[in-house]
RNA sequence: GCGGGAGUAGCUCAGUUGGUAGAGCGAUAGCCUUCCAAGCUAUAGGUCGCGAGUUCGAACCUCGUCUCCCGCUCCA
């Protein structure tokens, strides 16, 4: 089974480069690690997905509103959202075990220990003077106690200044100090402890000792909260209201695989919704059932997605889940929910000195809202529908076809229109087809080979309908529609045609599904 | 970043003990063809991932390096 979905990734990933779905970056130097450009056929789907979170958010929701906010930003911003604390861990491997940890939790569990041992003494003295025990005089005295006590401090404050310093010498020298050893190995053969800052860096300003370190965004998120108070007085907005946002965001990952599922950058859809506080729990519970109902009506299965409810919270959240999705390499999140409270709002009113509060005429009274946020990986549901579309069949004369059953609505073609031949005025009349449909549909011509490679060709890039014209519709202005996923054909007027494209792939019918 | 595996045409691969690369499919042009990838002809495309070393001579041997895959690690 594992084996099996590791095979599909595989053969999801070649299909892809074939076909003009995905790139790897930077293919003619050799690559650049977990970075992926979309090719002629991929920005098509990439695009229609887009559109339908897009209208789904903007359009169809009467209060919600989008934004497109750049991707720099003052750096005081990741300050206020923890970013600059939370994204840097400092890296330690061990030699023997081959295995990787994070020093200062390493650290941590030292401390622990020792607390540990401390307390123990305690409570063997305890139980050996019984009622006469004065616990606190006897943490003041004892030797070994205090020596664990004065040990831990001392570590305690060895360990914050490493990490705001960044001192990873430092803080290699407090591991030797505390005597840590890997838990699997058994042995003090670690490597140097490194910093791995999972955002990316660049300054702003051309002469390099007046500028100033900014960061590429690690989230779309932030964008939004810095432009609440613009947006909802520019728009008049009335809590409860949300704000939208597609774009790009970069994380410099450790290790970053599995193909478009974890990149360096990737893009986002987010949005946050502001709600009363006190009410946050209902939204959250609103937005996991509509974003829930968003995903099936895709129709890649309902049974391909299940919620999974963060037991540890973010420092920010006090309620979260992710929408996962049944990927090639198992259950992976695909969407997050977050109850992200006030945190946000309330951390750039602290930083930036600027009030970030909503007035409530109803109320008659000014709070920082609470915020709901819905994030989604576009690339990941890229790589959901492309996956999960991706279907190998034995025809029963024995041969093998490759379709892409993509919803038809996000397919990058609506319809290929192919002259059987390519002689009688077929190539012709099959033009004049094309010129009419192809400002409603993105439409596919193609004379050239037999007209079964060309269905085969069609099916490989998820082309929902082939329409061939023969020299009957020379005759009687008819041609054939052909179904991708059936096989089956119909003749039908070329009048009736547009009709047919809309009935089938038209983002409203999508949508309305919802 | 560590360990293991891999890298030859767009794709799938062959290449015998080292003697300066082949096939099928695909692509392009043309011919032929009335409905599900298989007819005919011609053409293009590779300094064998990259760099060094050994050798008279390296796709093949040695070292380094890059990329990809798997595992560990990390993951808001």
């Amino acid at each position: 089974m594992a084996q099996q979905d590791e095979n599909l990734l595989k053969k999801v990933v070649s299909h892809a480069k074939e076909y003009g779905f995905i790139f790897p970056s930077s293919e003619i130097y050799d690559g650049l690690g977990a970075v992926y450009d979309y090719g002629q056929n991929g920005v098509e789907l990439k695009n229609n997905l887009k559109e339908y979170w897009w209208r789904f958010m903007t359009q169809v929701q009467d209060n919600i509103v989008g934004i497109d906010s750049a991707i720099f930003m003052h750096p005081m911003i990741w300050k206020a959202s923890g970013h600059v604390d939370a994204f840097n861990d400092p890296m330690v491997d061990n030699k023997d075990s081959k295995k990787r940890y994070r020093a200062d939790v390493l650290v941590e569990d030292a401390i622990e220990k020792m607390s540990e041992k401390a307390e123990k003494e305690v409570e063997k003295a305890k139980k050996r003077f019984g009622d006469a025990f004065d616990e606190e005089m006897f943490r003041k005295t004892n030797p070994r106690v205090l020596e664990y006590t004065k040990k831990m401090e001392s570590s305690n404050d060895r360990l914050k200044n490493a990490m705001t310093g960044g001192d990873m010498e430092a803080m290699k020298q407090l591991m030797t100090d505390l005597e840590i050893s890997d838990p699997v190995s058994g042995t003090k053969n670690w490597t140097d402890v490194r910093q791995f800052n999972l955002m990316f860096s660049t300054e702003m300003g051309s002469i390099a000792e007046d500028a100033n370190k900014i960061y590429l965004r690690p989230e779309t998120a932030q964008g939004i909260f810095v432009n609440f108070l613009n947006v909802q007085k520019t728009g008049r907005m009335k809590i409860p209201f949300g704000i939208a946002q597609i774009g790009k965001a970069f994380r410099n990952e450790i290790v970053a695989r599995q193909f478009i599922f974890r990149m360096r950058e990737f893009e986002q859809m987010e949005m946050q919704f502001f709600v009363k506080p006190g009410e946050e729990m209902k939204w959250y519970a609103y937005w996991k059932e509509t974003r829930m109902k968003w995903h099936h009506a895709l129709g890649l299965g309902d049974a391909n997605y299940r919620f999974h409810d963060h037991l540890n919270l973010a420092h920010y959240a006090n309620a979260a889940c992710d929408i996962q999705f049944n990927f090639p390499m198992g259950f992976k999140e695909l969407e997050g929910i977050h109850s992200r409270t006030d945190f946000d709002l309330k951390s750039h009113e602290k930083f930036s000195g600027k009030k970030l509060q909503y007035f409530d005429t109803e109320g008659n009274q000014s709070y920082i809202p609470f915020v709901v946020e819905t994030s989604i990986g576009l690339d990941r549901l890229f790589l959901a529908t492309l996956s999960n579309s991706y279907k190998e069949e034995k025809l029963e004369d024995g041969s093998d076809r490759v379709v892409l059953a993509l919803p038809p609505p996000l397919a990058p073609h609506k319809a290929a229109i192919l002259p059987l031949v390519k002689k009688d005025g077929l190539p012709e009349k099959a033009e004049l087809i094309l010129n009419d449909l192809k400002y409603d549909f993105p439409c596919y011509y193609e004379d050239k080979d037999t007209i079964g490679k060309r269905y085969r060709r069609m099916d490989a890039i998820g082309t929902p309908f082939c329409i061939t014209i023969d020299h009957q519709t020379m005759q009687d202005d008819t041609v054939t529609l052909r179904y991708r996923d059936t096989m089956k054909q119909e003749r039908i007027p070329i009048g009736e045609v547009k009709s047919k494209l809309s009935e089938h792939c038209s983002m409203v019918s999508l949508l309305k599904r919802i």
